[in-house]
DNA sequence: TTCCTCTTAATGGATTCTACGTAGGCTCGG
DNA sequence: CCGAGCCTACGTAGAATCCATTAAGAGGAA
């Protein structure tokens, strides 16, 4: 998805989709800070008040929301040089937990809009960024609503494939379990689904968390 | 969901659900026109170059994507006083179509940015807007990917009643099959679900687009 | 290190059930 | 009256659920 980089992360172009390019940008290299989170560390809380903007440094983050009963889905993940907590009120909407171990570079969400009123290309980026988010997101409606759940799979492996490509194979981040919670899908179906790819030849399990895209055509 | 208001068009606070609320502001009351569109017929396009920003004066507007087979998903119902096109980068991601007969106001996108780039606070409602937008887009990925037929229904008149409503009484612009392609069902499921409701007495029925909210705890 | 155990994650099968699709009938509005 | 939109019934497909099994790591002791 939305592959937001600072100057300090440069990622080429050519790996990302067309039209969801969003510029390079010295704007949000803000004075901030860099944490470390361990796996499953929760970055921050529903309900918390939003003080932070975060970009990934390295690892993996995701995005979700829990409901009474246990279900949880999860609105987005996030990867190195994504930046997050944009969709923040004064409020967190939702929580964000570390897939990885991973570092977060922090940035005061006043010094950010601090800047953005002396900028106008900082505010610009701002927009620019949510906007991209608010496009991936519609997209990701698209795909928990209307695709069965081969084609979630397929898409989910293809958007990976895109942003965490390193030479044709993938490393999954995360569990099938989020994976699930990511499509709407339970454990078990994106298990079955996986092996049910593998036997077609459209993808290549080298363990559960390493594939080859072998027919893009096919997801 | 999304009230944004303009100036022109002051909805009173307590209408709208807590924390959603974007102050209302003459930022955005830069120069455009209006223009009248029929039911069914297409504001803009997906694919099209994206040179305006919307504004619901009257009626209704839904934004969908289409996938090859004719599937098709609504991301979003836009009201009276709803600002959309906001997701949009140089081409519109999806496509946007009067769900009744209605007006819309129109703004030069080139002229919003030139506005943001020297208005600072134009520039924040522009992002706020936006954001507000993604924490709505991101809390119906719960209810698509997490809920069941009966809950969708739910919580779609329950958000219907908070936003249209004029005392008690909803009634709704959009036919079954809007309803479905919003929650990612089915139009006879929409319409079965409707009618289990009202068994219960969670709702009224007067005709098929007019409905009372009896119970809001049991949706 | 190597082996063993414990724990967690992933897979596979059998069954149930939700909600989908088809088809037909109804109703309200024009 | 006609027709689009809405409702209902019923058989079915696809995903969920429950359960068992296998695989992969993490830690501990010799």
């Amino acid at each position: 998805m939305l592959t937001m980089n600072s100057a300090a992360q440069p990622v080429p172009a050519s790996t990302r989709a067309p039209g969801r390019l969003v510029a390079l940008t010295a704007s949000l290299e803000l004075p901030g800070f860099t944490m470390s989170f361990d796996r499953d560390e929760e970055i921050f809380g529903e309900g918390e008040s939003a003080d932070f903007i975060y970009r990934v440094v390295s690892g993996a983050v995701r995005i979700s929301r829990l409901i009474d009963d246990g279900r949880r889905q999860i609105s987005a993940f996030y990867l190195p040089g994504d930046v997050f907590g944009l969709e923040m009120d004064e409020a967190h909407s939702a929580s964000a937990e570390a897939v990885t171990d991973c570092e977060i570079a922090l940035v005061k969400r006043v010094a950010v809009e601090r800047a953005a009123a002396q900028d106008p290309a900082t505010a610009g980026t701002l927009w620019s960024l949510t906007s991209a988010q608010l496009r991936f997101a519609q997209d990701h409606l698209v795909v928990l609503g209307r695709r069965s759940a081969t084609e979630k799979v397929g898409r989910f492996l293809l958007s990976m494939a895109e942003r965490a490509c390193s030479g044709g194979a993938v490393s999954l981040a995360m569990s099938r379990l989020d994976i699930a919670d990511y499509l709407g899908l339970t454990i078990e179906t994106v298990s079955r689904t996986f092996t049910q790819l593998e036997r077609q030849g459209a993808i290549g399990l080298n363990g559960a968390r390493n594939i080859v895209i072998r027919n893009p055509a096919a997801l």
